[in-house]
DNA sequence: CTGTTAGCGCCTTCAG
DNA sequence: CTGAAGGCGCTAACAG
C-alpha cells in the first residue's frame, strides 16, 4: 500500500525493480489514484481555482491561457468556474472552489467588493487577483493601469489634433474598465486644456450594439465630435459600423481609438487602432505569482501592474 | 457530528431547534465543509467535468454557458478544463477529472479517436459527448447533423442560381466542422448536377486569416467562383474583408455563406447570412442527459441530433 | 528500501 | 431525533 504509494507520487525510496512491479500491477488492474482521497490524505490538491466573470469574452479567455500554460508548468490542475459576471454568484463560487480544497485562488472578476475581500479573508490559501485590483491593496493583483490606457488613447487622438472627442465609457461602476477608463479620459482632456462636455460620454455594456447605439447618438448631434474613444474594441466596432451605416467614413469623419486589441480590431476595415493589454501575461505572470504564494516563496512585489501599449492601425487620422 | 453532518445535508430527521444552534455554530465558527472528506466518505462529488478543447472559441464558450445553467439547476458543480485542441492533453485531462471523481464527463473535442474510447471505457461514470459524436455510437452524443447543415447552405445558394461555388473547409481530419461540412458542400453540388472541382476547395484553419487567404486564391482564378461557403463565420469574415480589400463587393461580386451563426456574423459588413447551431441547447441538452445518467434513469435516446436553421442576413445574393 | 499504523474530515449504518 | 462507531482511499511518520 504505502509502498504503491511511493511510486505513485514519484518518491525516490523505491528499488527500481519494486518501483516495476508496482507499475505493472497498475496497468494489469487499471488502477486509478483517487485524487479525493489523496487530497485528504495530503491536505493538498494540486489544483487552483480560478473564477471568471463571463467565460463567453475573449480577453478572459486569453488571461485563463496564460494561467493555464503556467499552471501546467508548476503541474498544478487548474479548474475554471464561470461567475456570470454576478456578484452573488461569484461569492458563491468562490465558496464551492475553496470547500474544494484548491491550493489557490485567481479572481479575474471586478470590482472587488467588501463581501469578496470578507470571502477572501476566510480563505486559508493565498489568493490573487488577475485583471483587477483591490482598491485598498489588501490582495495581492496582477493588472495594468486602466486610467493610464485610457490617457494614452486620449492624448494620441489630442496628438492628431483632435478636440472634440466623445467618449463610449462601460458602467462607471466597474472600476477597471469603467471608472477608471472614463477617468484617463477626463484626465486627458484636462491636461490639453480641453473643457469636459458631457453630452459626449455616453455610457454602453461593452456590447457592439451599445457601441453602435452610442455613435448614433453622437451623430445626431449639432456639434458632432471628431473623433471617439471607446472603453472596449467591441463597442468600438459598433461605433465603426454604425459611422459607416450611416453614410459616413472612418478615419476622415470620425477617428476611432479603443482598448483592448482583442483578436476582433483586425477583422474590420478600418482595422482598429486600440490599445493593446497584455491579457496573456496578466495571466500568467498572476499564476507565477500564486504558485510563490502557495510554496509559501516571499514576493518583494504583491501587486504588480503590466505596462500597455498603443497598437496602431486604421482608425484614426488627423484633423 | 453526525447531526451536523445531517443539517449540512438537508436531512429531514434534525429537530428544527438543533438545527438552529448548528446553523449558529457553523456561523459563529466559520465552519466550512470539506469537500473533498465529504467526497471521500459520500463517494460523491457532485460535480460533473467539462472537457473544453479551446476555450478562446466562442462557439463552446456559448455550449459552456448552456451546461452551466443546467448545472446549477439540477445542482451539480461544473470544473471546466481546457485541452487546447491537443490529443494527448485531451486525454490526461480526461484522466485528471477522473482521478479527481467527477460523477460524470462532458466532452466537446473532436474528434473521437480510439484512444479516446478507450479513456472512456475506463470511467466508472457516465459520459456524454457534446457538440461532437462518436462515429460507433458506443457514447451518448449531443451534436447538430454537420453535413446535412453544410448541404443546406449549399443548396440556398445553388437556390439563388449560384454554379460556382467555392468552399473554404476546415481540416478534413476534423469529422464535424471539418469533413462533415466538406461532404456536405459536395453532396449539395451533386445533388443539383454541378461537377465537384478541387481547384474550389481550400483548407483554413478556422482562423480570419486563413479564409482571407482562401479567398485571395479565388479572388486570382481565371474562372472565378460566384459564391463561397465557408466552414466557419470566422474564416467567412476573413474571405468578405479580402474580397472588399481587392475593392470587389459582398454579395454583388461574391456571395459569402458559412455556418456558426457567431456574435461576430453580425459584426461585418455585409452582416453574414449564415447557418445557425444551437449551441446554448446543445450544451443544455447534453448536460440534461447526463444529469439523467448519473441519477440510472433511463433515456430513449441517447444519440440526439439537434436542428438548424439558416439565418439569412445580407450577404448572399441572387445570381 | 518496505511494511505497519494512524489518521485526513466526513457520511452512514446502527443503537438508543 | 441524536450519538457512537466504522470506514471511504490515501499519505505520513515510524519501525524494521
Amino acid at each position: 500500500m504505502a509502498t504503491v504509494s511511493r511510486v505513485v507520487n514519484n518518491n525516490p525510496n523505491v528499488k527500481p525493480a519494486t518501483r516495476k512491479k508496482v507499475y505493472e500491477a497498475i496497468e494489469r488492474l487499471g488502477y486509478r489514484p483517487n485524487a479525493v482521497a489523496r487530497g485528504l490524505a495530503s491536505k493538498k490538491t494540486t489544483t487552483v481555482g480560478v473564477v471568471i466573470p463571463d467565460i463567453s469574452n475573449a480577453m478572459y479567455a486569453e488571461v485563463a491561457r496564460g494561467i493555464e500554460d503556467i499552471a501546467n508548468m508548476y503541474h498544478y490542475n487548474i479548474i475554471l468556474a464561470n461567475a456570470d459576471k454576478k456578484k452573488d454568484k461569484e461569492i458563491r463560487v468562490i465558496n464551492t472552489l475553496l470547500e474544494k480544497q484548491v491550493d489557490g485562488l485567481l479572481f479575474l472578476g471586478a470590482p472587488v467588493t467588501d463581501e469578496h475581500l470578507q470571502a477572501f479573508k476566510t480563505a486559508n490559501v493565498p489568493i490573487v487577483l488577475c485583471a483587477t485590483t483591490d482598491e485598498s491593496g489588501q490582495v495581492p493583483s496582477v493588472d495594468i493601469n486602466h486610467e493610464s490606457a485610457a490617457y494614452d488613447a486620449v492624448m494620441s487622438l489630442i496628438g492628431q489634433g483632435h478636440k472634440r472627442i466623445a467618449m463610449i465609457s462601460g458602467t462607471l461602476q466597474d472600476p477597471a474598465n469603467g471608472y477608471a477608463r472614463f477617468q484617463g479620459y477626463k484626465r486627458a482632456l484636462e491636461a490639453s486644456g480641453i473643457p469636459y462636455d458631457d453630452s459626449l460620454v455616453r455610457i454602453g455594456n461593452y456590447r457592439y450594439e451599445s457601441g453602435a447605439d452610442a455613435m448614433r447618438y453622437f451623430i445626431e448631434l449639432s456639434e458632432r465630435p471628431t473623433a471617439v474613444f471607446s472603453a472596449t474594441d467591441e463597442m468600438a466596432i459598433g461605433a465603426i459600423h454604425a459611422i459607416q451605416d450611416s453614410g459616413l467614413k472612418v478615419p476622415s469623419d470620425f477617428s476611432v481609438i479603443s482598448v483592448d486589441n482583442s483578436r476582433m480590431a483586425s477583422m474590420v476595415r478600418p482595422q482598429l487602432t486600440t490599445v493593446a493589454q497584455p491579457m496573456y501575461d496578466i495571466g500568467a505572470v498572476s499564476m507565477r505569482l500564486l504558485t510563490k504564494l502557495m510554496k509559501k516563496e516571499n514576493v518583494d512585489q504583491s501587486q504588480v501592474v503590466l505596462p500597455h501599449e498603443i497598437v496602431v492601425r486604421q482608425s484614426v487620422g488627423g484633423i
